[in-house]
DNA sequence: ACAGTTCATGGTACATATGACTATTATTCG
DNA sequence: CGAATAATAGTCATATGTACCATGAACTGT
């Protein structure tokens, strides 16, 4: 039976890990796709906001509340849900650092219709996505490539204190640019209100390499909603 | 009786008139809203993809086909519209000049529930808009002001041929900043591909004016469908 | 210990972009 | 004709971008 007309959430959830930028994929159980890689979404509730639904999606699958979440583009060709006319509101989330983006870290309550949650290389995809959700997920990390360039966006990937290696390597990772280390230096110190933490210093590389921490306005610009909600630190909610 | 979910689009058309920005709104005669102003917009049929719809719904109102539109964003709380649960796809829409943007010659064909279309300066609304148009309309106009930045957008708005003050009159008119001529005219020959057209000159200024035609690829980039519909010169399809 | 390696960080030099400003020119108006 | 106006050219100080070199502080292996 085809479904008149169906509301859902897809999200496409990015965070970083050993310096590469990974995105969360779930694996269907269910027709259509069944065996596949799709992005973690779900059906609006009756009543229920866009905004709260993604939250709700994102938080089933990962059990983070507070993320942050910006709304992309809107699919809704007939077709591309076999089941029926579905219309596919997409996200992008930016997880912080902190939580492991590692495979078998991924999900903690999953839905009836997914057997298991991952994250993946946004470059090393396991094969193409379920639905539009390839296209989607270059989509969404089209824009992340832009945002990073003008908004305080890699520091949300980065945990509090950070190197400029980091800071660059998130750049990097992002928008598959290379940058030299002076000059990328140079003007991240301009463009941002950076300050150095006093004392420590990160130990991994053979020179000590100063720690940073982004002291300016949070705020992502870009919405309808001109304030954009102030990310809370993700927390174990429920347990 | 409130509906369960349905789906519309809803388009910020602008278009450049005695080189001010303006936008189509039409006037209700339905409640909710009924005598107030809202953007042009409508419900998205049932197997029609959501572009089709936004064209569908502009031509209604404007009688032209194959105008650019581009997606802005979707609104879907809750009680923004007192019907029921309305989602609504908005979409920019650019005329190009030669349409004139009077307030008298804006409509040809017009839906049940409409009075009468009008153009309004993008300064001067009548008053509040309905649902939550206005907080549409302004987002639209944000991004129409990002875009211009970085897109041919401009061309869109302006005739085959135009001189440096109409190309500067439309970047002020859509950013509301003021730019030095001399500096203007270095950074637009800069950018784009802009061929003088030769001999012909606009005579409305004291020193005649040289005109210029872009050359440059039209396609407007951001959406994830990478690749725009190139928009064809709007013709009166029927009459 | 010491030499070679790695990477953070500072510096230098050059090209190009930007922005404020002046100058010149071709018109129209009175 | 001369004043006014707006288009266009030019000038110059400063900012920014980019390539590259130099130095410092650790590590690694012998």
């Amino acid at each position: 039976m085809r479904r008149e007309l169906f509301l859902t959430v897809d999200i496409a959830c990015f965070a970083l890990a050993e310096r590469e930028l990974r995105i969360l994929l779930v694996r269907r159980n269910e027709e259509p796709f069944s065996g596949g890689w799709s992005l973690p979404g779900g059906e609006v509730a009756t009543e229920e906001p866009l905004d709260d639904a993604a939250q709700r999606v994102l938080s089933e699958t990962t059990g983070l509340w507070g993320v942050f979440l910006e709304q992309l583009y809107t699919f809704g060709d007939p077709g591309r849900d076999p089941r029926g006319r579905a219309i596919s509101v997409s996200y992008n989330a930016i997880l912080p650092s902190g939580v492991p983006a590692t495979r078998q870290r991924a999900a903690t309550r999953l839905g009836r219709s997914i057997d298991e949650a991952a994250w993946f290389p946004i470059e090393r995809l396991p094969g193409p996505l379920a639905f539009d959700h390839g296209r989607i997920a270059s989509y969404a990390r089209w824009r992340l490539a832009q945002k990073i360039l003008y908004t305080p966006l890699a520091f949300y990937l980065l945990p509090e204190n950070f190197t400029m290696a980091d800071l660059r390597a998130v750049h990097e990772a992002v928008t598959g640019e290379q940058y030299d280390p002076s000059n990328f230096s140079r003007q991240m110190l301009a463009r941002w209100d950076l300050s150095p933490v006093p004392g420590s210093r990160d130990r991994r590389a053979r020179r000590p390499a100063r720690l940073y921490h982004y002291i300016g306005p949070r705020e992502i610009s870009g919405g309808p909603t001109e304030a954009v909600s102030t990310p809370k630190l993700p927390e174990e909610s429920d347990r």
